[in-house]
DNA sequence: GTTGGGCTGC
């Protein structure tokens, strides 16, 4: 059933794109010869630079070759832009996860679905369903607005403080939501006094030591009488309260 | 000689 006419997908492969070339630029370039899906530049996931390449998604297969072969071999922000078709489908942070603990180049699907006529659902939210115009007329390439970026990169853009350098490999962002036992809740909780730590309290001298907030009950039962009791309720109340911000306050909250 | 989105679900 495989027909040789035509490559199975819309995506081009950009190759050896400057690493300064914005998906605006792509799109300007690549929009002269069709309304274009998608414009996306795959960064290094650890070191945030972009890796060379890019995929330009096309709306309709014909285009792509279009601009394949008016833009292949061009320069492109100084740089000869190597152009093919892109192979295989973008992949979901689930795959790419998976790709980092097992080898790139023995990745297999789930299994051969040849049979089953349902494909993968590919309908995350990844892709923008825009509704295109009512008219079939291709629209202007100036009317592009920067606005436009789909909403996934813009998400990953509000938690970007990204002055400079990255954090290091997020592989502890695993941020298991909820814990059922209590103790390992006890054992999971990492000590970060600069954000459970409201600004607005300062009467409180605590310059011996951040660990106080877990003291052990052996010793911390007996001393402190009078305050004891309120000081654990509204402790527990704000670990609470820090536990369900979980992102949010990472995002805003993180320094 | 780089083939993709690293937060997704009840």
């Amino acid at each position: 059933m495989a027909r040789y006419l035509r490559p199975p997908n819309t995506s081009l492969f950009v190759r050896n794109i400057a690493d300064e070339s914005r998906p605006e630029d792509l799109r300007r370039e690549f929009g002269r010869y069709g309304p274009i899906v998608d414009v996306y530049i795959p960064l290094d996931f650890y070191t945030r630079r972009t890796r060379g390449f890019a995929y330009i998604q096309f709306e309709d297969v014909r285009d792509a070759e279009d601009a394949l072969h008016n833009l292949d071999r061009k320069w492109v922000c100084g740089r000869q832009i190597e152009i093919q078709f892109a192979q295989g489908d973008r992949k979901t942070p689930n795959q790419m996860k998976s790709k980092e603990r097992h080898s790139p180049r023995s990745f297999s699907r789930y299994d051969d679905d040849r049979d089953s006529r349902r494909r993968r659902s590919r309908s995350r939210s990844y892709e923008r369903h825009r509704s295109r115009s009512p008219s079939y007329e291709r629209r202007p390439r100036r009317s592009e607005s920067p606005r436009d970026s789909r909403s996934y990169s813009r998400h990953k853009r509000s938690r970007s403080h990204e002055n400079e350098k990255y954090r290091g490999p997020p592989r502890e962002h695993q941020r298991t939501h909820h814990e059922p036992g209590l103790r390992s809740r006890s054992a999971s909780r990492s000590p970060s006094p600069s954000r459970s730590r409201p600004k607005g309290k300062k009467s409180q001298s605590r310059s011996h030591s951040p660990a106080e907030d877990f003291h052990p009950t052996s010793s911390s039962q007996k001393q402190s009488v009078g305050r004891s009791p309120s000081r654990s309720y509204s402790r527990s109340m704000s670990r609470s309260r820090s536990r369900s911000r979980s992102w949010a306050g990472r995002k805003s909250g993180g320094h």
